[in-house]
DNA sequence: GCACAGGTAGATT
DNA sequence: AATCTACCTGTG
C-alpha cells in the first residue's frame, strides 16, 4: 500500500501536462466558454473550479481554461497529450475562419442576430464525434442539460471503457474518466440496464437504434460525410431520431451548418423576436434556412444562447 | 401532489 | 395533413 501510495504520489505531479494555448482564435470570455462547452451541444464537460473545464469525447480527456487575454489553453493527462493535441483542433473547429462565418450571416438585416452575436461574442459550433453526438440527443428528448448530462455520466461510468490505465486510479479516482459506450457496446446492453441509466422511455429508442447500427456496422460512417439532406434523411430512418435530434446531430457532430433545428427556446425566439407566433416547427425551420441562409445553425446557436439567457435573467420588458 | 423539461411515434380526427 | 397523447423521471 505504501508502495502504491509512493507511485501514486510520483504520477499525481506528473498526472497532467503542462497548460499550452490552443491554436489562435478569437478571445473568448468566460462565460461565452460556458456557452460553448456548457450549452447545450456537448454534454461531457464539467466546470471543476476557477474557470478550468473538464472534459472527455472520444477516447480524450482534457481541461480548457482561458488566459488573461480570453484565448484558451488547455492539458492533459500524461498519457493521453498526443491523441488530445491531434484531436482537439478539430473538437474545437480551430481551423475554421470564425470571424468570416460570423461575418457573412444576414446581421445587416436583422438587428436582433446583431444582439445576439454583441451578447456572445465568439460563439462557435463544435464538432464532436458523430456517434456520440447522436447518442447525446437521444437523451434529450424532453430533458433539460444537466439531466443529460447525468445519464451520459452514467453511461459512461457503467458501459464504457476507462481511459487511463489501471494504475492511475489514485491520481484520477473519478468514474468520469470512462469513455461512452460506442454503438456496438450499446447493442450488447439490455434495455433493462439502459433503463437504469435513468433513460425513462429513451432507452428503447437508444436500444433499438443500436441494434440497427450493430446490423450495418459502416452506416453511421457512410452518412456523415452525405450532403445534408441526405444526410438527415438517413437519421430519421433510426428509431427515437427527429428532425429535431437528426439537426442536432448533424450540426454538432457533422459540420452540417445548415442545420436548423427547432427547439423550444428557438420556438420562444422566432415568436418573441421575429412575430412568428404560432408557427410549427417544420415552418420555423424553413423560415430559418431562408432567413439566415447556408450557415442558418450557427445563427440558431447565437438565438438560442441569448433566448436562454434573457429567460435566465429577465429585465424589464422592453421591445 | 402536479406541471414541466432543448421530442418522437402512433393513434385519432 | 394536422392535432392529440403516451412515454420515464428528477426537479420545482
Amino acid at each position: 500500500m505504501g508502495k502504491t501510495g509512493e507511485v501514486s504520489r510520483v504520477e499525481a505531479s506528473a498526472a497532467w501536462s503542462d497548460w499550452q494555448p490552443l491554436a489562435a482564435h478569437p478571445a473568448l470570455s468566460a462565460e461565452v466558454l460556458a456557452e460553448i462547452l456548457d450549452g447545450g451541444q456537448a454534454f461531457r464537460w464539467h466546470h471543476e473550479t476557477d474557470g478550468v473545464w473538464l472534459g472527455i469525447w472520444s477516447d480524450c480527456i482534457a481541461r480548457l481554461r482561458l488566459d488573461s487575454a480570453g484565448h484558451v489553453e488547455w492539458c492533459a493527462p500524461a498519457p493521453l497529450v498526443g491523441r488530445v493535441a491531434a484531436a482537439l483542433p478539430t473538437y474545437f473547429n480551430t481551423d475554421a475562419d470564425h470571424a468570416a462565418l460570423v461575418g457573412s450571416l444576414p446581421w445587416r438585416s436583422d438587428a436582433h442576430l446583431v444582439r445576439c452575436l454583441d451578447e456572445f461574442p465568439g460563439l462557435r459550433i463544435l464538432q464532436q464525434p458523430f456517434g456520440e453526438t447522436l447518442l447525446g440527443f437521444l437523451c434529450s428528448a424532453t430533458k433539460q442539460i444537466a439531466q443529460i448530462k447525468q445519464m451520459l455520466a452514467f453511461l459512461a461510468a457503467r458501459h464504457g471503457a476507462p481511459l487511463l490505465p489501471e494504475t492511475s486510479f489514485l491520481t484520477f479516482p473519478s468514474s468520469r474518466f470512462h469513455r461512452l459506450p460506442t454503438w456496438l457496446e450499446l447493442a450488447a446492453i439490455p434495455e433493462s440496464d439502459l433503463r437504469a441509466c435513468q433513460l425513462g422511455f429513451r432507452a428503447l429508442y437508444i436500444h433499438q437504434t443500436a441494434q440497427f447500427l450493430a446490423a450495418q456496422p459502416r452506416w453511421l460512417e457512410e452518412t456523415k460525410p452525405l450532403p445534408y439532406l441526405a444526410a438527415k434523411a438517413r437519421l430519421l430512418e433510426l428509431p427515437g431520431v427527429g428532425d429535431k435530434i437528426a439537426d442536432c446531430v448533424l450540426l454538432f457532430g457533422a459540420g452540417k451548418l445548415e442545420a436548423f433545428p427547432v427547439d423550444t427556446w428557438i420556438l420562444q425566439a422566432l415568436a418573441n423576436r421575429y412575430g412568428l407566433t404560432g408557427w410549427k416547427p417544420a415552418q420555423l425551420a424553413q423560415f430559418g434556412r431562408a432567413h439566415f441562409g447556408p450557415l442558418a445553425g450557427l445563427a440558431q446557436q447565437y438565438l438560442f444562447a441569448c433566448e436562454r439567457r434573457a429567460a435566465k435573467a429577465p429585465l424589464s420588458r422592453n421591445s
